[in-house]
DNA sequence: TGGTGTCCTGACGAGGCCCTGACAGTCCTG
DNA sequence: CAGGACTGTCAGGGCCTCGTCAGGACACCA
């Protein structure tokens, strides 16, 4: 598939229940070359952030669910960058965001320019922080991946894996010891919807099991895959 | 639970050429914890970040180097979150300043507040994203759940959950101590309307007591299910 | 054009998991 | 204290998911 040449564009959610806005802000996102998910509410808010996306915008006053409430329960699931974007403006109402958990905090209304701006810098910062102790070079167990080159080796040994079996295992080396739900694996990987049944994935896992040892690759029974455990983290 | 006792303070190299805010700024940092530095100009002020520091805050206008200038050399030397400080308000200018590398933009005069908020929050992004995403991890009592890796210890010992078991506790484990109302939870997990009657949440409860113990999730008859205690929010 | 390597498909079996429904126990309310 | 509503428990049927395998499609190359 697409190697790491193309930087998938990042994922961002808007949960924004003003549709005039969130239709404005989600049509300059996508222009500038975002891909955008939509809500208008706390709850459809939550549920379009899984899996996470990379950035979440965030209006303060929803219908239903308090804005950093959603930030709260998003921080339980994992790490994503969340701004926020509200017409509370006072010093205290800043302050009681941030220490809420919110990244960033925009006033309304909000020039377009500034809002990407400002997308564009927490997303800089995150991939800078994370891209320090990144080492391109994964170990799960007794099998070395190395990404860049896209070589694996088992106990000091080449194995072959063909390019399909090594973006799945690439991917399921993000994150090691993270489960990756199957629809994620199948839009990331073969580029194909969640919902079409097929063997596919299962065969490549069992191929990658058969080269590199069972362990390397553990089922999650309803949800998806894992590779590596996160002690192994490197 | 904001002061959490830290290992080592963060260190703030602050740069700012108006000498009494300046020092109204280091005495505050230095009153939350920080060890602060302060450089009247951008060549001290480059001098002051030899080592690296936690966080740079810095002034547009310098007496003799441009704020942003500072902002790209410390750049080429590695990852430092910097704070911009300025009087240049107008959003062409947060927009230049973010996209010369800055990653925050904040308006004179400023909140003390504000100021120590932004401080806090840049200082905790960085630390969430070097943390390789594998932060969400909860604790209830001597239960550990990982999110990321969907994976419960008990004891130290590893226990299997179904995947419905786990996505119930992870709703749970999202506010620890929080009461879920029965609506709510029978619609994150098993996106079904509220007024079914059924008795599969409360085998599922069953069930999570059975394998870890029957303190993790506690009754709140006519309402819900709670788990944890606040106090064990991670 | 035939050979090789890779990928997808579809069927099948095994096993895991979830829901159901009845009953017992518990809690609240009048 | 009595009644009713709510919750805990349990076992089994049935659905759903996963692992496996062989066969065919497709691309690439000599």
């Amino acid at each position: 598939m697409d190697t790491e040449t193309t930087p998938d564009p990042a994922r961002i959610v808007v949960v924004e229940d003003e549709e005039a806005l969130a239709d404005a802000v989600a049509l300059r996102l996508r222009a500038e070359g975002f891909v955008v998910d939509v809500a208008h509410d706390g709850t459809s808010g939550l549920a379009a952030c899984d899996p996470l996306p990379d950035l979440v915008l965030l209006d303060w006053m929803l219908p239903d669910v308090d804005g950093l409430e959603v930030c709260r329960r998003l921080r339980a699931r994992g790490d994503v960058p969340v701004l926020l974007l509200t017409a509370r403006t006072a010093e205290s109402d800043v302050v009681e965001a941030l220490a809420a958990g919110v990244d960033d905090h925009l006033r309304k209304p909000v020039g377009m320019r500034e809002l990407v701006a400002r997308i564009r810098a927490l997303l800089r910062l995150v991939d800078r922080a994370r891209g320090d102790g990144h080492a391109p070079v994964h170990r799960l167990g007794d099998v070395v991946v190395d990404v860049a080159a896209r070589r694996v080796q088992r106990a000091d040994e080449q194995v072959h894996l063909t390019a399909t079996e090594f973006d799945l295992l690439a991917r399921l080396c993000e994150r090691p010891g993270a489960v990756v739900a199957r629809a994620t694996l199948l839009r990331d990987v073969w580029d194909l919807p969640a919902d079409v049944p097929s063997r596919t994935l299962d065969t490549h896992v069992g191929e990658l099991r058969r080269k590199l040892g069972a362990e390397v690759v553990r089922t999650v029974h309803g949800v998806g895959y894992a590779a590596g455990t996160p002690e192994e983290a490197s």
